[in-house]
DNA sequence: CGGCCGGGAGAAATCGATTCCCCACCAGAT
DNA sequence: ATCTGGTGGGGAATCGATTTCTCCCGGCCG
């Protein structure tokens, strides 16, 4: 591997002379500036980032911990941090911390003992691992979540509206009876799309039905598991509101195979857009989160912040769009009418 | 930020010492080993990864450089890495080169400067990366596709025998013409798949329709207009093996729009799983890969590479499993016959 | 004409851990 | 009692870049 001292011995120079060279912080003379880069070429050399790092203790990496790899929220999110990162000139890793607090835990420490420039992270679990960052004046800016107690930039959708929104697209559908299958109590997220969708109810002059409520756990199984508990409430729904991605693809899962009509006898909208939503039958309406913007924004936010470590910590708060396709849309609008057009299976099918 | 120099200090013995203890290398008296490990605790102290990586003149951080992020035949395949990783001690960080090369350099570029301990790659350009890797002696494994002209060690699936399989599936279900949609040429495993639906059909002693075969880019939209075109034909086929996932789904909506039911009037079968492929309606056939056990494959050769860079390289070759839903088995079986129940949409929708 | 200023380049210190080298010490053998 | 062999631990070199310090030289001003 050739190092700084061959560049240097090949060009007749000293070793500093090409480092500042390398990095243009001060003037070299055209002609020797000329020699190094000539020498630099003909010996392939690449520096060593390594030694940079140790030197200026510091990286241009960034860590990106996500939680959960398989969810496609986090794929164009991970585009437009990409996309500030490489104008800043950093380069963006990733981490899959998979719902998995011991991962989580190790990427942290990966990200603490290599010096990274930054973190993004939309944590999973208690905050105590942010607080592990901070109090290593890590950069550091949450995304998704808000971490409760920790003052660090965040980057958000704003929640409560966006169910807001979708519930009150339901309710102007002519649904009666509206449930709300939402996440755990302690992920902000959870609570905030819980109360956009009472705030709906009670805009539309409706009471709350708390025996229509059911906390989960954000994952595709847990979805189905509260749609079947829903159903066999004394009065079912006749629609429901879903707090997350995956848990809506196990609700509609779970609809389909007890042979209830979507969207006719039940309407479904969820929150958070997936990639095939379209090609689902019925097609899924759904709340779409801005997930590109979500992930330029949470980088330029770690860019000033690695620019500037002692300014006020700030959270950027994006909107929604409510995407309406066939799940929530009656085939002909007849509030607690029958089924029209909507099984596609035998009935009886499990 | 507390250094291995404190730790020394705090423990009153020098720095080699806490380093031997560190990392358990050589025998250190247990009375000190403990005075140097209740300092560690003491400080707090976090060994600066940046620096020994220097002295050592190697990281424990794999690079994993995918194609495509939003490729859900990715997502298995990083867990299956990471299991074996972190058995091994590394911690892994995924690139997601986008399919696009200048991506993909930069990363490349990064994982040389960074020193990193190895690299996993899913090639999608030209083999020039994968030589510079080479040359500059970092372990690589590439993965899913075999790169050209270059000796590296290589995981792939069996794409001949998949495709066979497949396309004898829909032989055997009584389709008659039955076209392919495939992948680049300069492409191995379009080519490889290509040639198992070659080999299916003689098999069953039928010739190749050339006229039935389209190559295509591998994205959903290629793959929806290479069905238009296929629909187009003289004769029009009645089943098509389309040899990625994303192509499968392009090539459902065009069947979709043009209201030719699925499977009655053509059935689909495609290459690589999708994780809702039992959501969409029909379901989708499909040959799974064991992605899993892909990446687990991928990884142990890696950690063998990098135990002994001078060893011969080798290629792990892992089976298909050939998943059968809807879209490729009629309700009736009754070839060349009409639909039974196959419209999801009033014919003539585009 | 002399001193001061500033630009440009080399020498050397530095970042923090690892590791080679060597010394001190102790046990056992001659 | 001396020599040998083995072990444990400290000193210092090392990894490869950056950055400070220092020196030299030329130009400008008093």
């Amino acid at each position: 591997m050739t190092t700084i001292y061959d560049v240097a011995r090949m060009a007749e120079v000293s070793a500093s002379t090409v480092s500042r060279v390398l990095n243009g912080h001060s003037s070299v003379d055209p002609d020797l500036a000329a020699r190094v880069r000539q020498a630099m070429s003909d010996l392939d050399y690449r520096p060593n980032a390594v030694a940079r790092s140790l030197r200026r203790q510091r990286t241009s990496l960034w860590a990106v911990i996500i939680s959960d790899i398989g969810n496609p929220f986090f794929t164009s999110l991970v585009r437009g941090i990409e996309d500030v990162a490489q104008e800043a000139g950093f380069s963006v890793v990733l981490c899959n911390g998979d719902e998995d607090p011991d991962k989580e835990t190790r990427y942290v420490t990966a990200a603490l003992a290599e010096r990274m420039a930054g973190v993004i992270i939309s944590p999973s679990g208690r905050p105590a691992l942010i607080n592990r960052l901070t109090e290593a004046a890590m950069p550091v800016v949450a995304i998704d979540r808000q971490p409760h107690g920790v003052s660090v930039d965040t980057v958000l959708v704003d929640n409560v509206h966006g169910a807001e929104t979708a519930t009150a697209h339901l309710v102007d559908g002519g649904y009666r009876r509206i449930a709300c299958i939402t996440g755990p109590r302690r992920i902000s997220t959870a609570v905030q799309r819980l109360r956009g969708y009472q705030q709906a109810l009670r805009a539309a002059g409706r009471s709350v039905p708390e025996e229509l409520v059911r906390y989960a756990d954000f994952r595709e199984d847990g979805g189905y598991q509260a749609m079947a508990s829903l159903l066999h409430a004394a009065e079912p729904p006749d629609a429901v509101f879903v707090t997350n991605n995956l848990m809506t693809v196990g609700a509609v899962e779970c609809l389909v195979d007890r042979g209830v009509a979507v969207p006719d006898r039940c309407g479904v909208v969820g929150f958070d857009d997936i990639p095939w939503a379209h090609l689902v039958r019925p097609s899924l309406s759904t709340v779409a989160q801005p997930t590109y913007d979500l992930g330029r924004a949470a980088a330029s936010l770690l860019t000033e912040r690695i620019a500037n470590p002692a300014k006020a910590s700030s959270t950027v708060t994006l909107r929604t769009t409510l995407r309406v396709r066939e799940s929530s849309v009656r085939s002909v609008p007849r509030p607690g009418g029958q089924p029209v057009d909507g099984r596609r299976r035998p009935a009886g099918a499990r």
